[in-house]
DNA sequence: CGCCGTATTGAGCGCTCTCAAGCTAGGTGG
DNA sequence: CCACCTAGCTTGAGAGCGCTCAATACGGCG
């Protein structure tokens, strides 16, 4: 059913394997599917992995895919709290109120291991190095998302980029990575339309700081994205 | 100089109660200014609290009074990133990087409670209740400032009085409290001008939601402002 | 009282949205 | 294999919301 060596890469720069390593301090990766703390799901494209008012019951993270956490707005319209992608975790914002908070939805085919919560806090109180770790964990998703407070829709979008070729590229390599995202998920997210997000992608192309075909994206000037980002563009 | 009954009003509410109680579970308003996880700083109007780059020592309680926080753009606008006001805890988003983001300014005279980091560690070690109690703080930080996301104007400033008027008036009482924040400064937290939010206010009045003097702000018509907020304005 | 920061209000502009019409790519069935 | 079909993307024209710039009013404080 599912291959074992996938899971090894997967596990690659997951910030959860602190939690799954054995007592004994061997390596996460060559055991973890076994221990207790783990099971993994697979989600196709469009499939809910929990939705809001659900009971929060387990964190989850990625291994393979992408997903989206949206909420309603009560005119109908989706507003995309956030995307994420392979090592990263979701359910966080769940722990105040013990219920999510969002709908939580696969991009594409996702495989995702599963954390429920006791066991997480089992583990944290078994080993209190855990419990620095999951502050760290929590805290870097405070900052998560500060391209949204930037003005413009060039900035937002110029910023949004340039964090998610951070995201999905953690190795240094020429900066091309596949947007697994539709213009109206992307805009959604920066409270843009799907029309801007096209124009400004368009512009970009034209001024030769990215190309696009596709979903495959390749940024060609990075310092002149960085400078849009910052509302620097010469007048 | 610091009157020991202000400081037993000043506990009620305080999200950090718990990590000031004493080890025999006696009630924190009593000792806890003697406590050794304390100690108490007053910031004058205008006056830094933290600024960006410094390395995390210590989270901070609000006592009485308020604080903003906020980063420079490249542009040179003050992008706002929150309010805080009593009971509230500052300091979570540099947990991540172990220093913190942003600057820390005090909007009138405040009182706060210092709980250096190392000392917040050890307590939480200590007592796995507080682990719990921890991770719901910080989780809690995290749904904070939803209303950014919204997309109108008039949305986003209705959301955010709605918010302050639960934060600052925890106790239900007539919807009247204080409003310590220039037009300015909301603007810049909303990703508006002072001008706009100024104009919105004056509407507000004029359609008898809301009545502001000065800084006492009194909301008439909460059903109405949530509907604003909402975006269900009738056509 | 006079000063200075803050708030209000107006006029005009520009960015982003709305609405609408093609266009492209990928999937389906004959 | 190709015609079709559909969802997503691109591009254009016009409207509206929020910004800029500017003048005036207010209010706290010396």
């Amino acid at each position: 059913m599912h291959k074992t060596n996938l899971t090894f890469t997967a596990c690659i720069g997951c910030h959860f394997v602190p939690f799954c390593a054995a007592e004994d301090g061997k390596p996460a990766a060559a055991q973890h599917i076994n221990f207790s703390v783990k099971r993994l799901l697979k989600l196709q494209r469009k499939q809910a992995l929990y939705l809001p008012k659900n009971k929060l019951l387990s964190f989850y993270a990625i291994q393979e895919g992408a997903l989206k956490t949206y909420q309603m707005e009560a005119s109908g319209k989706e507003l995309i709290r956030g995307f994420y992608f392979p090592g990263e975790i979701l359910g966080y914002e769940a722990i105040a109120t013990g219920h999510y908070l969002v709908s939580a939805v696969a991009l594409t085919d996702t495989v995702i291991c599963e954390i429920p919560y006791d066991n997480f806090l089992k583990r944290v109180h078994a080993k209190p190095e855990l419990q620095k770790h999951s502050l760290y964990l929590i805290s870097k998703q405070l900052n998560a998302g500060a391209y949204l407070a930037l003005t413009s829709a060039e900035q937002r979008l110029a910023a949004f980029l340039i964090d998610l070729s951070k995201r999905l590229r953690p190795v240094e390599a020429p900066a091309v990575f596949n947007l697994p995202l539709s213009r109206q998920d992307i805009g959604n997210h920066l409270r843009l339309t799907a029309e801007t997000i096209s124009r400004l992608l368009s512009r970009l192309q034209r001024n030769k700081v990215l190309t696009i075909t596709q979903k495959k994206l390749t940024i060609l000037e990075a310092e002149k994205l960085q400078q849009l980002a910052e509302g620097l563009n010469e007048p």
